[in-house]
DNA sequence: TTGACGCCCATGATTTCCCATGATATCTAA
DNA sequence: TTAGATATCATGGGAAATCATGGGCGTCAA
């Protein structure tokens, strides 16, 4: 299994630390990275989160390519407002205060599985953009059920 | 690879030495680099810094022909002006002069992990600079999701 | 002799490490 | 199959280490 799936809810502690799923951190291992790295979502008050070589398909594709402002801007972006975070012998991170603050997460997060990232959610957040996402998908049935019948 | 990621915010003492992030120094000896290589950015106001290594990818890649003009450039503007820093037992570095100059740093630096390179900003100038950088990426948001789902 | 620099120690705040606990899940043996 | 044993997991809290910062002291060169 090198995928996240299913979701998690946990706790955050006085401390601010909060148990990554035992799940997550196998599938983290298995890819052979040492811990996770998290940023704030463009597209949504959620963090995104993956594992080291996904973040370094950015600087390597782009290596030299270093006087682009287009691309330079969105690595800026990215990587400024990350965080690497490695888990402490329970299996738990600290998520930093700008990080909470972005996802508006004070005492409950869910890690939610996205295949190859993953995501962290202020539960309630979750479950209205959950609603949403359905909406939409109900709307679009019928190109949806297409997409589907092309994939397999 | 070993990657600087997040921004952290340090001061700068009546000495003119200021810490690098712990997680910089980490990043640095990750990568068998002694100290950093500092030089001013030829874009901004701000100051880039590397590692060893980086500043050798520069010089022996091939995308660039030797005796081109951009190489040329590249050496002129980077090699002469780059300062070599090594830091002390406590992890602080002192900035030169005309370096402290180019960012108009005074008494604080934000470091800003950029991927493989990181800056050195005046604090009040990386929070101008980080909203006309994000202006931008949410106006190419097209290409910016795009990118994303290319590499999921 | 004065200032720049390297090296050392001190300190408060934060972060990490380590041990503990209860709940749940998994295994094992009759 | 079932009951007891064992392992794993999420969570709590105190101790120890780390971090950023301040400052002293000797060396060296202008």
């Amino acid at each position: 299994m090198a995928l996240f799936v299913s979701t998690f809810f946990n706790k955050i502690d006085i401390k601010g630390r909060v148990s990554v799923p035992a799940s997550f951190r196998t599938t983290v291992t298995m890819q052979m990275s040492q811990g996770i790295f998290i940023y704030p979502s463009f597209t949504a008050n959620a963090i995104d989160g993956c594992c080291g070589d996904f973040l370094e398909q950015l600087v390597t594709s782009t290596t030299l390519d270093f006087f682009s402002s287009e691309q330079d801007d969105i690595n800026t972006l990215i990587f400024s407002s990350a965080h690497h975070l490695t888990w402490d012998s329970e299996g738990r991170v600290v998520l930093p205060k700008e990080i909470r603050e972005h996802a508006n997460i004070t005492e409950q997060v869910a890690f939610v599985g996205k295949g190859r990232t993953f995501q962290i959610w202020e539960p309630i957040a979750l479950k209205i953009h959950t609603e949403k996402a359905r909406n939409r998908a109900l709307q679009n049935r019928p190109k949806i059920t297409l997409h589907a019948t092309e994939n397999k």
